[in-house]
DNA sequence: TATTAACACGAAACCGTTTTCGTAACTTTT
DNA sequence: AAAAGTTACGAAAACGGTTTCGTGTTAATA
């Protein structure tokens, strides 16, 4: 076992100062080029590699920026983390991910730990209970700090900062036309209780779209399911109670599991009931029929949360630039669960 | 902005030494209950904590670990990081993740640029490519550094470290004799090429519990499909061209297609055709009938993998511990896709 | 009263780098 | 031959902590 070499080893090794060393391996011509030869050579045959934390330490710069995320186990927030780790790597940077599980109290502590020298900045998605609570302290005592924070999807008003979200609005809007187009009026919406800032906006996006098309909201045809429950028997009801063309759902999930209660109802999709989700992950893409779904484009968004956040690093103590807010087009794929 | 404050901020202001500082806070009783008093006071006032980055140049110990998987956007490989991350964060340590994309090169640079300090040890789950080429030099460099590595679920006997698997092989059989007790003789497999290691455990598991239950193996039976591509046509015709009881499935994203296709097909589920799975995924959990399925309990192995890297990193300089195999007994899911 | 012990603190080394500045030994200029 | 300029390197400070050891001041003991 032989241990990591460093400096000062190899400056003992070759009778030279520590200094020397440094400046020949960064191929300073303050050093002969016989010496720097020999140190190359010998820094080579050891692989030696400087220590990162050592340089973190001096350029007060860890190359490390951290994520914060609700959850892993979700088809959205692994594809925005891939866009992050796929930009921040080809930027040289590493990516530290902590999960707040939905809960304001590991969001805090976990950037708390992270914002004492670990990282340079941080990407985030709140937490649900962040978001009930409105409570933001923890990210402006960052701020204050200096310490640059981009949020993503699920975001809030109350701070500034960058941000990167997504054109829900505008898309559930779009999604609602796509529906009248092949002839429904009956549209349904199938939400998450509000506090979920996307789902309201995406909500307000279908009303939107009604309106659009000349269609009245109809408060019963707005199902709005708790979070992490069984709703078989609520998405059932629904459905026996009220005659619905077309649906549109705020997730994947309930998109497919609705689906699955219309077919047991004997309806069919599309023909009786249309379908639209979001998120194309591999549900809607191994669903039959496959789900028409709005396509997030998680890895772009992703991409450029991370790109937000290493630019404000790295232009840091340049005059300050303003906040940036980036708007991801999402677009509708239409698949085999609507009419086209 | 108030930048972060350090012990020697601290110490100038109250005009005692660094050393007094440092003690002070550790509550050392070198110093007088008044100095530590004082200091305490101030230091929560300004909210005083300690550089991440000079302790563990100081300690020579990062509390970080890293953690190689081939892909995030995966059910399975999540649910581990999920487990890795809990204990983890639960004993201090944070991860920092790197996705090798299943590429050889891409986990070799992500590893040597981590092991330059940035982390205490490694977990890993070895991408495709690596599999492929049977290429383990790095790991050995590392491990040759003193650098602990966990290996878990896509694993080689090629080097010594601790390891985390599933009984692969148990549960395939397992799963051929659930067929059996429900009168199927015809079993089928679907699996992947064989350099995953996984895949040729459960098709070794298959055929001993062919074996176990007297039935012969029938190559014919056996679909080994290319990663990442689309399967729907090769499938069709597998059921087209066999006459099939029921078929195991190394992962629920063929599980489902071949639901699809067979329903499409006209059969039905599990009347004609049972099907069993390999994950307990979004996908199982939602398709109609539900998949009956091979839960991995990925996060039990995640917290295992990291209890493991853990207590390894924590007892270095003692005598070495020898290395262990730690196996997740995988449980069979009885639901909707077979006759219980 | 002289010696020893306890107390409370500071100086300095160390972790592994980078970088500024100083300087001895040549070389070139006048 | 003296002054000035180069060359090639080393010493030391700095990043922000921890920890060992030394020491001056008191208090306890002989």
């Amino acid at each position: 076992m032989k241990s990591k070499i460093t400096l000062k080893d190899i400056a003992k090794e070759l009778d030279v100062s520590i200094s020397t060393v440094s400046k020949a391996l960064k191929n300073s011509k303050e050093i002969s080029k016989e010496t720097k030869d020999r140190i190359k050579a010998f820094a080579k045959f050891y692989n030696y590699r400087p220590n990162n934390i050592a340089l973190s330490l001096k350029n007060r710069r860890t190359k490390n920026i951290g994520v914060v995320i609700p959850d892993i186990v979700h088809h959205f927030f692994t594809t925005v983390f891939r866009g992050i780790e796929k930009y921040a790597n080809s930027m040289g940077y590493n990516v530290i991910i902590c999960i707040s599980d939905e809960s304001f109290d590991k969001e805090v502590i976990n950037m708390e730990m992270l914002a004492n020298g670990s990282i340079d900045g941080f990407i985030l998605s709140l937490s649900a209970e962040t978001q009930k609570k409105n409570d933001f302290t923890h990210l402006k005592e960052l701020l204050d700090q200096g310490i640059p924070i981009v949020l993503f999807d699920r975001i809030t008003q109350e701070i500034a900062c960058d941000k990167v979200i997504l054109n829900d609005f505008e898309i559930a809007s779009e999604a609602v036309s796509h529906f009248v187009l092949s002839g429904a009026k009956k549209i349904a919406l199938i939400t998450t209780e509000r506090y979920f800032n996307v789902s309201e906006n995406r909500k307000n996006g279908y009303l939107e779209g009604l309106k659009l098309n000349n269609l009245k909201a109809d408060d019963n045809l707005i199902l709005t399911l708790p979070h992490n429950k069984d709703n078989t028997d609520l998405i059932t009801k629904f459905f026996q109670n009220n005659e619905v063309e077309a649906v549109l759902c705020v997730n994947e999930i309930f998109a497919v599991q609705c689906m699955g209660i219309i077919q047991h109802l004997g309806y069919t999709v599309p023909d009786d009931i249309s379908i639209i989700g979001f998120t194309d992950g591999i549900l809607s893409q191994n669903s039959s029929p496959k789900l028409s779904t709005v396509a997030q484009h998680g890895e772009k968004m992703g991409e450029k949360a991370a790109k937000l956040l290493i630019d404000r690093i790295e232009s840091a103590e340049m005059e300050e630039e303003p906040f940036r807010t980036e708007v991801i087009n999402a677009t509708l794929i239409k698949r085999g669960s609507t009419i086209n």
